[in-house]
DNA sequence: GGCTAATCGAGACGGTACGTCCCGTCTTTAG
DNA sequence: CTAAAGACGGGACGTACCGTCTCGATTAGCC
């Protein structure tokens, strides 16, 4: 017996305009100077049907990242059997999302959440593509140079390295993604 | 004539008094939940001296950054001439800090700092060792396998590699950093 | 024939917990911070049970009130003939409520109830006794000293007085009960 | 020496207009319904302002009560030298308040701030003029019929009689106060 | 027996207000 | 002119309740 609990069923309604009012402010204003206030607000909905669902903004945030409202596109690399094209396709994708109005903004936003909550933390990578990156060079490790199971460490340095952008407020310039690509995946693959 | 102010001069004993309280709320507290309210009430210190001479919280921890007191060693790397050694021995040491008693929220509360304030994220990775290192490295370009100009990719991969295990919230494991080099420098380098 | 309505009929068992809780919760908290939401649940009923049947916690008191579940004992003035002796006796019997644990407090919360809501207040006089000594002194009239037309005016007083000593918080001392007969009935009349 | 405090003094203006809008307000809206934020919003002040002064809004009813900003007029009992007319006058008075518009209300809002707060409860007697007719009645002891020592119970029970009135929501006809008087007073002094 | 209607418990909902924390600014007194 | 102290207007926090509503379950008269 599925144990049917009683009372008014959660409002769908209510969860989908919070969401989406907390992606829209989050854009906007960013994470810190984002209020539980101002999103209940944005939604038409009580504070305390927010506190109801999610126990502080990191994790409103984190819901929103996970259904994709956060980031403007898919940002999964591509897969044209080339590992090292893909990955330079891939991080140019990331970069010109770095690259358009208020992009960097929207990306230290991302980390601050990240570096508060530990949902947000833990989902940040595979947001940016870097899960379905990771299986796909395992699968492929014995036909690249690469060493066996430094998948992890290939894609956390790549995804690092952009992180480290946005922190460091280096501006992107052309050739930046090859670059990063050459470095970590080394000569013998070239 | 150097021109002197009329007027009392700035305390030192005050601007010291603020950075040590500074760092130890740091430590204690985390960058959120870290206020100039209770800096000012450690530092035994009215909040109109700090205001007058730090724009924002974010502020005062670059300074505290700078002057090395928000972690625990210098996080230089050593310089045996064998640079995958050294490197290693680096990112050892900066994985042994993230292990130590809440290692990992001092370096998340550091990211955090950075993603909100541009001169944190600008020395975060000079804090780190970035900066000695990226010179160290372009020094020897011809003398290892490492194409000339990847100095900076590099050090972006495994500074980046290191912040992106912090928000991860990935537990270390021994040999992880030895994998890192490995991944990052290559086969060829070995 | 009685028009019966269809459906479930009103549940005792719930209106009795109901008033229950709620003559418990006035006593323990008081008018104000006396809750629907804590007597619901302290009497494991749902709110709209409560809100079908009163139309707010005014109302609620106000039965609790006329079903005697407020004041500890009933305070009705004894009848030995002797009308100051029993005015006498009657207000010490309400003092000695009032000296008793939490017994100011309890009054105050019936004057606020009162204040607040008009059946309460319309049926606060009775409650103390008002009620039936004003029959009995228009039933005396003319065998006592008292002008006629008077019962209102007296009782009005002596409990008006009672009240007043609740509210200005003055403590009761022996012989109060004596010297405020005295003073409303006159010398007149001893 | 007067061990002069340091900082910034309290500001004279935002405690005027704090006090000037509780008034209004309660005059407005009654004691329940009256909110601490709707104050400081009509005030112009921060809450934390209020919050640092007094310690819940019985405490500013107080206030006004005490500076005279709740009544509508001074409430003292006249001195012609007859007591028993004073009386009657004074009474009339009271009375004519609470048949003004919202007057009821407005002695109900005070009973009802006298029931939650000490300092209200203490002060409610002497707002309506008890404490002068106290000490008056005291002087003329054995001029008057009275018995000595009974003017705070003749005080006390006219008040409350008043206040009874409020409660029992009884409507006021011509010749209340000279029925109440003559009550109390009795038939020895007219 | 099935239908309709009312009740009950539970509890989600849009709101208001609470009392607290902290912001960044301003004012006061002392050195 | 700096400094400690601290009051100020304001924004947001997370919590408590308000009164309404929506559920599924139960109960009782009616066809």
């Amino acid at each position: 017996m599925p144990e049917r609990r009683r009372g008014a069923v959660r409002s769908e309604a209510a969860r989908t305009s919070i969401l989406t009012a907390t992606a829209r402010l989050f854009a906007e204003r960013g994470y810190d100077h984002l209020s539980i206030e101002s999103i209940a607000a944005a939604a038409g909905v009580g504070k305390q049907t927010i506190y109801r669902w999610w126990p502080s903004k990191g994790f409103l945030v984190a819901e929103c990242l996970l259904e994709g409202m956060l980031l403007p596109e898919r940002l999964e690399p591509p897969d044209t059997g080339d590992l090292r094209t893909d990955l330079i396709s891939w991080l140019e994708e990331i970069f010109r999302v770095l690259e358009s109005p208020n992009g960097e903004g929207l990306m230290r936003s991302l980390i601050a959440a990240a570096a508060e909550n530990d949902e947000v933390g833990k989902r940040l990578g595979a947001s940016l593509g870097g899960l379905s990156l990771m299986s796909r060079i395992n699968a492929q490790d014995e036909a690249s140079g690469i060493s066996p199971g430094a998948a992890r460490e290939i894609v956390e340095a790549l995804v690092g390295a952009v992180v480290m952008r946005a922190l460091s407020r280096t501006p992107i310039e052309s050739g930046d993604a090859e670059r990063l690509v050459q470095a970590v995946l080394g000569v013998a693959v070239s």
